[in-house]
DNA sequence: AAAAAATATAAAAATTTTTTGATATATTTT
DNA sequence: AAAATATATCAAAAAATTTTTATATTTTTT
């Protein structure tokens, strides 16, 4: 891993909507259609970001028909690392209007 | 931590300058002047990210006389974790022009 | 093959970050 | 108290990132 790629990984985490992206996708895969309603932003926004996440090799993608299901990438240990302990600092916090009193999500 | 700490600490990963210094601090404190020589980069750019650095908590200062040195501050155990695993991974080839065959750094 | 749905891409505008050059501040030395 | 040294700060310029609006692409459905 030179320089560069952890700049990358660095800059692809330095951002607020891209945190919420990774704890977003704790469990399991979503399609872009569902993060946008859930996070009640642009639809280019998010494919903007999640494309930075994925540059960094933060998060995968798989289509399905005409969706594209976006999935946690942590098949390297230090990237691994990393999403988790972002989860684990920003759980709960990062979603507050978006779940419900038994902290599961509110799908719109 | 918040959210907002967790970015501030991404953002000032995100810069390969930064990641220089933090590397460059391994073994130790340094003053300014040392990490201006040693980076050969102004002394303001030098200033302007060491802050950068202080203000995610990732270094520390102290006051020597008209010097001032800095430390790397890894009193919280996500950041010494941030810190090491950065240093392990671009240890050497941060500096390849610095360092001399055994691998000390040529102070000038 | 046309229409619809989901997503990506591109261009322009807005915002933020970084660099540069000049100057200010603090401490020590003369 | 003036000069010298080390560092910080500031303002302007340059560069990079993010947002927005519009449009293109891909796949499925009709």
């Amino acid at each position: 891993m030179s320089i560069s790629d952890l700049v990358k990984i660095f800059k692809a985490l330095s951002d607020e909507t891209r945190l919420k992206l990774l704890a977003l996708l704790e469990n399991g895969e979503l399609c872009v259609c569902k993060i946008v309603s859930i996070l009640k932003m642009s639809q280019p926004k998010v494919s903007f970001h999640l494309n930075i996440l994925k540059d960094a090799g933060l998060v995968k993608m798989r289509r399905e028909g005409t969706r594209i299901f976006y999935s946690l990438d942590d098949s390297d240990l230090f990237k691994r690392f990393l999403i988790l302990s972002i989860i684990e600092k920003i759980k709960d916090k990062a979603f507050s209007s978006n779940f419900n009193q038994k902290g599961g999500v509110i799908w719109k």
